[in-house]
DNA sequence: ATACCATCCTAACGAGCGCTCGTTTGGAGA
DNA sequence: TCTCCAAACGAGCGCTCGTTAGGATGGTAT
């Protein structure tokens, strides 16, 4: 109660979105689609945002908020590199497995945005990825990490991170922890035996 | 000459549409968009392909058999699984680079096909995981790879090449060649330095 | 009781969509 | 020269899109 309005309509429009958008597309969802499921008229919709670009950036912001916000404290933290790069890697499994749909907006339905906002994105995403990108630094100036590139190796642990929403299921047999250490381990020790 | 007829309409159209629905997606991609750029009228298409779906099921057609006749060799060649799975890994990432935006409509636009021939690209994935999960697994039984679970570690090799298109440029400092071998180490190697 | 404001409704707008159709065009074969 | 046909034109069909306008409704504060 009090000041939140939670399960507002404009928090169902918001989920609601998320997940259409998710599951056909931004351009293959319209504005009745999203309204019918949540129970209203498709006109009543900009009571609550002021256009379609609007309601897909909310979703975008919301999501590279979680991103940023739980990264930050990992990337800063008071601790070796070896364990800050596996916490890292798990700690991005976890904001993708805790909201698909929003990962996979984020991911995949930006690019749909009004021009100014994509470039706002990309903004981002270069921001989040120079954190990685410092991490890594650090892993190789340390002598972890025998990788010489380190945006190439940024890019390479971001990948099976971010494929994730493709096969991901909450539902599935492991949690999110667990699939974040599975890659960890993969990313860091590879696939190969290590003991010939 | 002779036969062939190259550089005609169809071709022009099937490789424009593949350009800009890489670009900006199929929905936002209208039919007369593609006619303009290859400088015909929007009804003309029709004399082409007999749908819009039509245009990009006959692109994501190509590509999967594109990636299907460039693995098959390899996965049925005599040679040691240490070799066969690398060179894997460098086939799949030249078929990539060597048409970026084939791959990129393949990886992203093909869910935006008809039901039916979405089901069939769903099946033709399946085939090609199943594919790489058939040489996982000789890795597997013969003691090269550590992993356990044959399914997710095809899923982890192919995440970091089917992140491919994001990235890489022809134009750029690396080969296809290069970017696979890279792919390659990375993958089964680890990105932590191996002598401790 | 009254005023207010957010929310939702119905109805409609203009634009653009995929696609069709009757027609024109121009080169190849007889 | 005449015939044929694929290819392209250009108008326009039916429809859906995002968005807007004006009015009803119902709860809250005065």
């Amino acid at each position: 109660m009090a000041t939140a309005t939670t399960n507002s309509t404009r928090d169902q429009l918001f989920h609601t979105a998320s997940q259409m958008f998710c599951e056909k597309g931004f351009h293959a969802t319209s504005i009745r689609d999203i309204a019918e499921r949540v129970g209203i008229q498709g006109g009543s919709i900009y009571s609550h945002f002021e256009s379609k670009d609007d309601l897909l950036w909310s979703i975008v912001q919301h999501a590279a908020d979680r991103f940023f916000s739980a990264i930050r404290p990992v990337a800063g933290a008071d601790m070796g590199i070896t364990q800050k790069l596996r916490k890292a890697v798990i700690t991005h499994a976890e904001v993708i497995t805790s909201d698909l749909d929003a990962a996979a907006v984020y991911t995949v339905e930006w690019r749909h945005l009004s021009p100014e906002r994509r470039a706002e994105v990309t903004k981002l995403r270069d921001e989040y990825e120079s954190i990685w990108r410092t991490m890594v630094d650090q892993g190789i100036r340390e002598g972890y990490l025998a990788a010489s590139d380190a945006a190439g190796a940024s890019r390479f642990i971001l990948s099976s991170l971010n494929y994730l929403f493709t096969w991901f299921r909450p539902d599935g047999p492991l949690t999110a922890e667990e699939v974040g250490t599975l890659i960890a381990d993969y990313t860091f020790d590879g696939l190969r035996r290590r003991t010939v």
